[in-house]
DNA sequence: TATCGACGCCAC
DNA sequence: AAACGTGGCGTCGATA
């Protein structure tokens, strides 16, 4: 008896690489709410500990910038900008509560592999409106738009996709004759890339965290949870300054170097008492 | 009594 | 008509 949690991790558990957890599922304990704050306050460090949690900070965008090149985006992101703010000024033209809003709507759209419905829903606006951001998205963005034709193509014509590194999902609904079938199955492919990189890009920074924690001399530091772009530890208080430059270089260099990004990647990093004063 | 799928809701 | 990606799980009703 541990007296504590514990979950069961399938490295195999995603189609795009990312773990799944079951039994309790821990990647899917509640946040957003007053509420679900408070839930995850229940998870708490042993006396005289503290619990760190380090996020990958708008790790997908950054990729879909990456690998579409997106020279907007990816200059926003090198200069440390607001890139939804960035986002709406090239789509509209100017930055209030707004334009800001929905430009980071659309943003996380193209990661899923837009459509002008889902779109629509999502802003309740028609389809046609949808269909006229998307384009102007487009003409903002070419490189978007070229990212999103090869993927599908690539996917059509191969049968799968690739990440970064070269690790492949199969798609062999690409070529069914149903419409909205053969739709979902284009949208996933759109997907497939930019998640599963991100996936291969935190189990790269989880392989090299143990030893370069050893090797600095932090062998008190515990690895918990990992939750998509996020990773949890448990840590001696004394140990936090002298952690945190460790955890922050191996998960924002673990792409190398095999893989160069051209946009740096962002890590924060936040402590408390519990999972939720970490955030 | 067990299993399965739809649904709704939680996360990233 | 149209729900945009990846998951797990509790509930409910149909079914064996």
């Amino acid at each position: 008896m541990t007296g504590r949690v514990h979950t069961s991790y399938s490295l195999t558990g995603a189609q795009t690489g990312r773990l799944s957890s079951t039994d309790p599922n821990l990647q899917n304990i509640p946040i957003r709410t007053e509420t679900g704050r408070q839930i995850r306050d229940a998870f708490v460090a042993e006396p005289g500990h503290v619990i760190l949690a380090a996020d990958y900070s708008q790790i997908e965008l950054r990729l879909a910038a990456h690998m579409a090149d997106v020279p907007a985006l990816k200059e926003a992101f090198a200069a440390g900008e607001d890139v939804h703010a960035r986002t709406a000024m090239e789509l509209f033209g100017e930055v209030n509560r707004d334009t800001r809003g929905r430009a980071k709507t659309i943003n996380f759209a193209i990661l899923y592999g837009i459509s002008r419905w889902g779109l629509a829903g999502r802003l309740e606006i028609s389809a046609d409106e949808a269909q006229a951001m998307i384009s102007r998205y487009f003409e903002r963005f070419p490189g978007i738009s070229a990212y999103i034709n090869e993927t599908t193509e690539h996917a059509r014509s191969k049968g799968f996709t690739e990440t970064l590194f070269g690790r492949k999902t199969w798609f062999p609904q690409i070529t069914n004759s149903i419409q909205h079938i053969r739709q979902g199955a284009e949208r996933a492919a759109i997907n497939a890339p930019i998640q599963g990189t991100s996936a291969d890009i935190i189990k790269r920074a989880m392989v090299r965290m143990g030893p370069a924690l050893a090797e600095a001399g932090l062998p008190n530091v515990k690895m918990l949870l990992q939750v998509h772009d996020e990773l949890v530890f448990e840590l001696p208080e004394g140990d936090v300054e002298a952690a945190k430059p460790v955890i922050e270089r191996v998960m924002a260099h673990a792409a190398e170097p095999i893989v160069h990004l051209s946009v740096p990647l962002g890590i924060e990093i936040g402590t408390g008492p519990s999972w939720g004063a970490a955030h």
